[in-house]
Parts: C-alpha cells; structure tokens; sequence
DNA sequence: CCAAAAGTGTTATTGATACACCCATGC
DNA sequence: GCATGGGTGTATCAATAACACTTTTGG
C-alpha cells in the first residue's frame, strides 16, 4: 500500500471571511489587497491559513479581529470551497465564513490612510483573486435571503437606533423599499425591540424614539 | 520564519454523508461499522478521505456510489466541523454533506447479508464514532426544516407515486400529521405534478392515480 | 355489503398589503 | 410658518387552516 501522502491529500486550509456592513447606504464588504502570489496586488476577501490545534471558527474569529479590532459580531460558517484548482500554486481548501458589522463599531475606519484595506460595495467589486467572487455573490445571497425570513439585519445595527434607520437597514439588504406602517407593525410585533426612552435630537426635526435589541441570542435559522 | 508546516496546519481531509431514505414509515440514515480505529466496531456515517485532485462535491458523490450503487440523487453540502480534536490521532477535517434516496432505488437492500452496513432510524441511534452525533443531527434539522419550504421530499419520492404516498413521505420527514385536502390542495397548485395516466391498482381498494414529477431541476434555496 | 383508501369544497381565521394624514421640532 | 422626518389605523386581499362526506374498488 502506498503511505497515505500518496493518495490522499493533505491541503492548506484557509479561512475566508464576507465581512459586510452598511455605509452611506450601500452593503460594503471588506477587501484586502494581496501582498504575494498569486495574485499579488489583487483584491480579495481577507483570510488566512488554519494554524495548528485552532479550530475553524477560532481561525475565522482571528482573521476577523485581525483586520477588524472587533469581536462578538455575527458570524457564521458560509460553505467550503474545494475545487482542486481554485489556488494555482497548490491544493488549498477554504472554508468560507460571513460576518456582520455595524459601520460605528469600526474605530475610525476612514481617518486611518490604508491603501491595502478597503469596503467596496457589493454592487462595484473589482477583479477578485482566486475564487472569492464566487464566495461573494453566495454570501450576498445567503444575507438577502436570511434578512427575509430572520432577525439577522440585527448584526448591522448600532447599540441604539431609529426605527427608521432599521428600516433603512433592510431596504439596502433586500435592496426594495418597505411601507413605512407595515414595517413599524411587524417589528414591534415581533417583541425582540425595546425603547431605550431616550430620543434621538441630532436631526433638525421631531426627535425620533430610539430603541434597542433585548438582550438574547440572536435567533440563527439555518 | 518557520516552514510552512510548522505552522500552518495540512490536516487530512474527509468528506462524511447523512444518506436519508424513508422504509416502513421511518427516516433512516445510512450507519457503516468502522473497521479501523479509532473507533473500530463503532457505528459511523459512511465517509472518506479526499484524494489528490478531487472536487469535494466528487468525493462526496464517490462515497455514495461506494454505499449505495446510486448517482442522480439529491446532495447538498452541509457543513464543516473541524474541532482539532474529533479525531483522536490526527487532525482531520470533514465535509458534511447530506443525500437523498427512496428507498426503492436501493438494490434489494435487505437481501445483502451485511453486517457492517445498516439503515438506522435517527430516533434510534447508536452510538456514534467521531463527531457524527452532532453531524447527523445538523442534517436532521436541516432536512426538516428544508421540508417545510421547499420541495426537497421529492428526493426520496420513488419515480411514480399516489398524492397520499407523498403526503406521508412529509409527514414522516416533519414528524407530523397534515390535513389531506389542504395538502393535496397545495401540492396540485405547485405546478410540479402531473398526472401519469396510470392508476396504482395494488391495494384492495379504490385505485388511486399515480403521479411523477415534471422534469426539471430540484430548487434549491440555501 | 363491508372495509379501506381515494377523492372532493366551503368557511373561518390569520397574516400581508395598500394607503394618507397629523405631529413635533429646528430654523 | 415651513420644511423635515416621526408617528399612527383601517380596509382589503391572499394564504392558511379547519372540517365531513361520497366514491371506488376487492373480498
């Protein structure tokens, strides 16, 4: 019998991260330029190589604070990239996972003056390395759809809101408009809101009650 | 700076399958007896390692011809569990995925004298090797909830069928009972159904129509 | 003619959608 | 006092759920 280097494959394994938020009323993600081959200078999702004895989730987590300073946000396992030939150097297997941010809770992100970090929307992505446009466009739809059916718009929201920045949230996700009424309706029927009895004044006009999550897990689907 | 492998980790890579059928008004899954230890004479999901040069989707569906004999079948990918210590040797990775087959596609499953191989109820499992308690109950969970909004049952729908074949196919997949002419009502209004022509003429009784489904692809919905 | 599964419609309830005006504030 | 976003209720429509009897066959 042959050793088992012989016919099985021992891969690199990475993780790859879909890190979305809002700004400026567009879903952004977060790219990275590459500073090596392959695709040096290119963009693409920021990852990094599973280490020894991390599991996959840690890695995940790691990479996420590594390029983000924050942690606790929302984050789930995507789908596992396997293709033989999606590294040209040799056999790596990715194993995707999306996060979400609210935009406030990234200190400073325009004041800092890097050049190999920055948030694209997803609607004007440049050339992506390796296969991260496919990992993308399954991520954006995988967040559209959940943002259907779940409370995951949740993960983009700052500590405290306006209901009609929530409703804001969803339109640029489900990338639709939303009745006003119908929208105030079913979120406050679905009991997981709570005013915070202050209100928002920084607009010229009626200051806006704000309101906050109760403190739960946020409800995964799958 | 170490070499790679000193700190990156290369681990074996395996792919482990959920293979569903539906025989006496059960869900089973498919449970193979380990061989080899760890876990030698233990109860596990058929799997194995991925081989040099193959897709993960490959390997998956190698594994299930391996099993079954059968190709063609309703496969997704679950997830990836890779806690550096589910296996006690090594490190090792697997991709879950889960598959559907009715039961009659299935060779004279009961006619092989094998020991090594059965078809477990998931309410009446044993114990199980590795991690495949948790595995396989992810898949349950998936299944059943993809049952209630998609049409997924009809990967364990023989070719032809009566609608009350059918009805019971989901009710055993969600483990609960449905109202016949409310069920009938909206599985005639998808538009997936047609009629054969042919009436199943096996019981003692009133002969009922047989249906198939109309040829297109499974819609996923992920 | 009896047992057993096939087949068939209507009503009630619930949830989703459509829709327009007054309110509170800053300037 | 006007411009701006905040806040509110009802009527319609669609989807779902509840519910019982007749029909066809084999034995």
């Amino acid at each position: 019998m042959n050793t088992k280097s012989e016919i099985y494959e021992q891969p690199g394994i990475t993780v790859d991260l879909a890190i979305f938020t809002v700004n400026t009323n567009k879903l952004k993600v977060m790219l990275v330029k590459r500073a090596e081959d392959p695709f040096r200078e290119n963009w693409s999702l920021p990852g990094g190589f599973l280490l020894h004895g991390e599991s996959l989730q840690a890695a995940a987590y790691r990479v996420l604070r590594e390029k983000t300073g924050v942690k606790n946000v929302y984050m789930e396992q995507l789908y596992t990239f396997g293709d033989p030939k999606r590294d040209p150097r040799s056999r790596v297997i990715t194993v995707a996972y999306f996060a979400l941010i609210p935009w406030k809770v990234l200190d400073q992100p325009e004041s800092k003056k890097v050049t190999d970090l920055t948030w694209s929307s997803v609607d004007q992505l440049p050339k992506l390395a390796f296969d991260h446009k496919d990992i993308l466009k399954y991520a954006v739809k995988r967040l559209r759809a959940k943002a259907g059916y779940s409370n995951i718009v949740y993960g983009l929201m700052p500590e405290q809101f306006r209901l009609s920045e929530l409703q804001t949230m969803y339109e640029i996700i489900i990338d639709d408009k939303l009745d006003k009424r119908n929208f105030r309706k079913r979120m406050l029927a679905t009991n997981l809101l709570q005013e915070t009895g202050e209100k928002d004044i920084t607009g010229a006009h009626r200051p806006a009650m704000l309101y906050q999550f109760k403190k739960m897990e946020i409800a995964f689907s799958n």
